[in-house]
DNA sequence: GTCTATACAACGATAGAC
DNA sequence: GTCTATCGTTGTATAGAC
């Protein structure tokens, strides 16, 4: 045996080089990742703490996801990364960002037929882990991405509010399926929603 | 014997009368009403079926729960009936009829702390029962009681685009707990969420 | 005895066949 | 247009619990 040396301190020296087989280290990692940003939060959550739950080094977060919020929203395991998608919608005209970011998100979503969001929801409801991990997607991922930048008023409030709108258009249309709304074309969704998107982005707020 | 003729030709007559004990009729009729109005929707879920489901007389649904409609929203087991909340709120000023309908639904939803709601949303991910459910209730309750008397364009687009806002921030503010909006007062959310229902309700749509 | 959950019959409405 | 089937609903008599 012995070939593992645990984490810790007074431990035999790790051995170094690939691991012998078998042992996954990605999956493992997101399996720390998910729990410890679950109980933690991603601020209270450190790359070290999520290795060392892993059993692996800390080196292999960057190597497999290459950093710590990469490997956040692998671990929220969405249909399609939202940062990459919100990012480049943030260039542009401000004013019709709504327009943009609803037209991405639609694409991506139908493109999977939200088979893997009805899952999302399923782990949501049945762990806590999902809820937090997206609870901090919204948070983070939505306020410091886009929202910043947009509108430095009240970003948070703003943040939470177009997240209630884009996952219950989410929830309806692919989950749900209700009708006219599964099975309307993107054009119609998006001139219906994006001007109330619009207004959590940049309108007036009480 | 001989009292009376039987219903049909050679069938016993049932019993009639109280039965013998712990035989729970309503709850009989709910399990039936959840299960074929899942399966056959609303209008195909006809109430003698779902009586001879249950094994009991159709008139029960009457005596019980007071026609289909009702036993269809007590089949729904919302927290707090929603065609109720939803009815009240009509009557006046139709420019102010988003603001009426979020002051009462927050008000409901914060006096049970919305666990009710996330127990409906795991019913909804891990059975389709519940799915459909929810679904013939945005279709009928919204369309019907709402959005028929107050825009008659396009009345389900609507119903369903309202949906999607009502839900999601049910959703956010009660299962998932985001900041600031999980401890935000009625007034912030009402003032923040209403004028965009409002558009979905009376609003100009494409 | 009273009270009430139950069964049966029948009514008006509505939709589809012919 | 008429006929029929079926729907939701209502009225009423009965049998068992109390």
């Amino acid at each position: 045996m012995g070939i593992v040396a645990a984490a810790d301190e007074n431990t035999a020296p790790r051995r170094r080089g690939r691991r012998p087989g078998g042992a996954d280290t990605r999956t493992s990692l997101l399996d720390a990742a998910r729990a410890v940003f679950a109980e933690r939060g991603y601020d209270g959550a450190t790359v070290r703490v999520i290795a060392e739950r892993a059993g692996v080094d800390p080196a292999m977060v960057n190597h497999w996801f290459g950093g710590k919020e990469p490997l956040f929203v692998a671990a929220l395991n969405l249909p399609a990364d939202p940062a990459t998608i919100l990012g480049e919608a943030v260039s542009g005209d401000p004013d019709e960002l709504a327009e943009r970011i609803l037209c991405r998100l639609l694409e991506v979503w139908d493109s999977t037929g939200g088979a893997q969001f009805a899952a999302l929801l399923q782990s949501i409801a049945t762990q806590d882990v999902a809820a937090a991990l997206l609870r901090e997607f919204i948070a983070r991922v939505l306020v410091g991405k886009v929202l910043r930048e947009v509108a430095p008023d009240r970003p948070e409030l703003r943040a939470t509010l177009c997240g209630t709108q884009m996952f219950g258009l989410a929830f309806v249309r692919y989950v749900l399926k209700v009708e006219p709304l599964a099975s309307a074309d993107h054009a119609t969704i998006v001139s219906a929603v994006a001007p109330n998107l619009q207004r959590y982005l940049t309108g007036p707020l009480p």
